[in-house]
DNA sequence: TGCGCTCGAATTGCATACATATCGAACACG
DNA sequence: CGTGTTCGATATGTATGCAATTCGAGCGCA
């Protein structure tokens, strides 16, 4: 009664439990408190989050989708695995879309949020016990930024989702990677503030490129 | 017992209600029997299909995760209902992706399954009174062969969630195509039979912006 | 000892009952 | 006549009970 009915979809959402536990299921997951591969029982999982396994399904059913989760056997839910070759598959495609994005965007960003994510990264490189969470985050802010502006947000949709799947491969199996991942990201801002969109697609490119080069010399 | 555990899984799948009610949404959907922007009501459409409503919302959320239906005003399901804007803003990233896949899929794709999809494009311009239903199908084809075969299957994947929202644009509001189309698919046929990778490149790319241009032409 | 079988516990599939939010129409009031 | 309000009908959100299926442990039998 007090409040306007749909001011705040913003912020919150905790309106309805569906969206609570789709929440709170993305971020077990995401916080690796439920491992990739492994089997959610439904029930235990209702009762950790004291809520019925309806909404619970429903918010599965919703992960599923975006592909945090997959059903094993045709029953069970299970976390999903994703495997190097996955990884790198879906990494080549961003490799061809992510460059694309950024040269459009390029000239089309306000300078403050570039100079925003800018400073982001610098304060991740100056803290000493950084967090590996705040590294993902501004990651996602500099991707984000460019692929939103890119002026399609279909494809800035695609990339998200891409995103979601490369994601969940590195916080399993990749060591943290603050170092060149800053020096490229700076790389990229670099193109983006002076609105040369070549430079931007060749820094985008270089950035994935060597994620992927990562990724092989580093899981064995 | 005298069945293996998951052995039929590509064909049948009616064995639980969720995947009929999946399939049968899907089907009234591209039938045009639930129109683009329609709200759907749970109870009505269980009624109908003879289910109850928790199968059908399961199969809504799963429809959701593929982009056939939206959640209207967080409340409601409502068919999704695909503008120019975004229609364009889809083809414009097929048009990125699928000329790549053709080239990748070029000389690795059964010279046989190029045959079939060139025999039943001829059927099809043959056939006096055409179904609209079979050309969309015969378009698939075409499309999913060699973006099954770029040997990239989460870019495969991709495009086939992105020709679910531009197929969803073109059966409701594009005329019949089956002129042009044939024509181009047969370019496409013809580079990828001569596994002429730079040719299939280029024969994708000027189909799917022919598309484009008759769609802006098309619709006012 | 090794293999298959049966039975039971665990888990998901589905339906239904109930709670709550939303929309519209009729109505009262200004 | 216009506006706000209340109330009822409708639709969705959630919990729970039961049915059906699966998986494994223990047992019997060769």
């Amino acid at each position: 009664m007090t409040e306007a009915p749909g001011d705040w979809s913003a912020g919150g959402r905790t309106e309805n439990l569906s969206n609570l536990a789709y929440k709170s299921v993305a971020e077990l997951i995401r916080g690796r408190r439920l491992r990739g591969g492994e089997t959610i029982v439904e029930s235990r999982l209702a009762d950790q989050l004291n809520i019925s396994r309806t909404p619970l399904r429903e918010a599965l059913q919703r992960l599923e989708g975006e592909g945090l989760v997959v059903k094993g056997n045709g029953r069970s839910f299970k976390v999903r695995h994703v495997d190097l070759g996955e990884y790198l598959q879906s990494l080549r495609v961003r490799e061809i879309l992510e460059p694309e994005a950024a040269s459009m965007a390029a000239g089309h960003i306000p300078l403050q949020q570039l100079a925003e994510v800018r400073a982001e990264i610098n304060s991740l490189r100056d803290a000493t016990g950084y967090h590996t969470d705040a590294h993902w985050r501004s990651d996602d802010n500099l991707h984000e930024l460019f692929n939103r502006h890119s002026g399609n947000e279909v494809l800035a949709g695609v990339v998200r989702s891409l995103r979601v799947t490369t994601r969940l491969f590195e916080i399993a199996r990749l060591a943290d990677r603050v170092e060149p991942d800053s020096a490229e990201h700076l790389a990229i801002l670099e193109a983006l503030e002076a609105e040369d969109a070549k430079a931007a697609r060749r820094a985008v490119q270089n950035h994935i490129r060597s994620i992927g080069d990562f990724a092989i010399a580093t899981v064995r």
